[in-house]
Parts: C-alpha cells; structure tokens; sequence
DNA sequence: TATTGTTATACTCTATAACTATA
DNA sequence: TATAGTTATAGAGTATAACAATA
C-alpha cells in the first residue's frame, strides 16, 4: 500500500507475481473458490480454441467439439448418451447433430434392436474432420497453458481436474456407477 | 471387457472407479488436455450455480456476477478495468452494466480525472446483492465440489487453478509485471 | 491518432416445454 | 406409463464492427 507503482490504471493494488510470497489481492472476492478459476479459464482457453479451430467447419463455439470427437471414436453412439457424456440435454444434442448431418460429418440410422433409438456414425469426411480437430486441441491445450503451468504440475493438475470430472459423472449421469 | 455390467447402456466400457488404478477408458479422447476439464466443469458448476442463485436479479447466466463483485469491492472501479479483469470485452461490459444500472445496484458517474471514463460504485440495494451473492456462491462452491475433491486435494487444486489464473492476466490483460 | 465507452448486429449456447413414436 | 428423439421458443453470452466523445 506504499510502494509498487501503479501498472495499469493505478486503482488497482497490483497482483503479486505468480512465485512471489503473498496472494493476490483481488482474488479475495471468489479465490477460494474452485469455480471461479474454472470460469475465468474455460473463457479464456475456450475463446483462444475458437480463434485456432477458425475454418475447421466446427469453429464457432465449443459445444459440438466432443459430441464430434465422441462419434468418431465410438461408432454406433446415440444421442442420449452423447448427451450423457457432454453433460448436455437431449434438444442441444438433437441440434448438433443435425448439424453435423448437414454438413455430411455424420450418418444417422434407426438402431437395431430399438426403433425409438438412432445410430451414429462419422462419415469419411467426419473422420478425417476428427483427426484435424484433435490434432488441433492437443497442440492448442499445450500452447494454451504451457506458459501458465508445466512439468509435474501440470500433471497434478490434470489428475485432480480428472478426479473431479469423473466424480460428476458418476453423480449427474448415473454412467458408471 | 469380460465382466462388469453395463450401467447405463451398455455401449461403453464403464469408467473406472475414481480411486482405481487404470485411466478412465473414455477420456483418452480429450483427457490428456487441461481444457477438456475445464470445458466440462464449467459447464456443471455454471449450471448449478444459475439454479441456486435463481431470483438473485443476477441470477441468469454466470457473466455479471463477477462483474458485481468486483464494483462491489473497488468503488470507483472503470469499465475497462472490468473488462479486464474478467476477461470480457468492452461492449459486453457496457451492457452488463446498463443492466446494473436499470436494476438499481450500481451508480455511474463521470471520472474526475478523464471526462471518458466512467467512474462506478454499488448502491446500497447493489452492497446488499453483492453481500447474498458472495455468500451464496461461495456455499455452492463448496457443497458442489466437497463431494469430488476434498481436503488437501482441494487446495492442491485452487493453488493449481490460481497460478494459471494470474498467469493469465499477466498474459491478456496487462495487468500487474 | 489513440483511448473510453457505447450501440448495433449476428451467431452460439442453454433451458424449457411440448410433441412423436416406440417400448 | 416411461423412454428416445425431435422441434420450437426464449433468454443469455460472445464476437465484431462502427460510432461519438475525449485525450
């Protein structure tokens, strides 16, 4: 409160580097939350994945990426359980894919042993569409964050956020048990 | 793939238990990234924060509350510190507050050092909002997560979270170093 | 000429309800 | 009656461009 110049407009107390000793002093409003930094990181992470995915036929916004990246890998998935999986409901599922279905990504038939049920597929061109955007998300992740955390954190990073992604799961889906 | 019933449909090899030893078989799809995770959780934790915040004024949609927040905290606070520090635009600012305003929780007046800026602090009505929000938050953040990580594991991971998160802002906003 | 703030537009995501067809 | 999927609507977020006022 003495010293530490103003930076940028100086009504702010400057945040203390990342390394150094004391908390950041704005981050007591919501820093001891988990879902505040989840908020501000999927803006920043999920605006800058749009910006590289520009093009790429699934560019604008972040919904249809995993419902695509699931079909792909498992042939035959139907749209509840995309819906289970992405965490979305059924009417958004029903959406997307229609869009993928417009743009010749994905096939669509009656499941064998339900009628009520739908079949999907990724078509050759989804296929090769998948390869592209997984290519593109692992390179865009590790662009993303290797400047902001690396080497073994990372890794403790990635398994808690695993951790929790699978206890949701197991208690909004009924997946799993 | 021999044993272990389907849970759900049948159709997926079922995840495996969170404290097991193998990887979770779906998440190879994605789940060597950090954005995955975060995507997905935001995604649960934004949900379920919308329902308990239901009537707030704030209530719909997560991107004016930290907004509120943080004029709440720093009177005098500017719309370009705010798109800032939240990550957000100029032109969404604006609306946000517009909104703040019409509802009768925020004041704007003219900066006396620079007749463009704006110059922003909460009503009364807008303290007391802030007050229940910050509260009510916070509850949900907890109640949301304590079942999916706990303890050590919980602070291990905001640590994790709030490093990124710094590192962000020093990165896009400018802001601090 | 650059910056602060605003307005306007278009697109996407999300929630909700209602509807059909099958089971 | 319950489930799988679809359709439709409304509200909210975001990106982008264009603009006025001031520095």
């Amino acid at each position: 409160m003495d010293d530490a110049g103003p930076a940028h407009s100086g009504r702010f107390t400057p945040l203390a580097a990342p390394g150094g000793g004391g908390d950041a002093p704005d981050l007591d409003i919501l820093g001891d939350t988990i879902g505040f930094y989840i908020r501000v990181l999927d803006l920043a992470v999920s605006r800058d994945l749009d910006r590289r995915l520009d093009g790429l036929e699934v560019a604008r916004g972040k919904g249809k990426i995993t419902s695509l990246l699931l079909i792909d890998r498992h042939p035959g998935i139907r749209p509840s359980e995309l819906a289970d999986r992405t965490l979305k409901d059924r009417a958004q599922i029903a959406r997307i894919i229609e869009g993928f279905i417009a743009h010749g990504l994905v096939e669509r038939r009656t499941a064998d042993d339900d009628s009520r049920a739908a079949d999907l597929r990724v078509t050759a061109k989804g296929a090769a569409l998948a390869t592209r955007v997984r290519q593109t998300i692992t390179a865009q992740d590790r662009a993303f964050f290797a400047p902001l955390i690396a080497g073994e954190d990372r890794q403790r990073l990635i398994a808690l956020l695993r951790r929790a992604y699978l206890g949701l799961l197991a208690r909004e889906g009924g997946i799993g048990a």
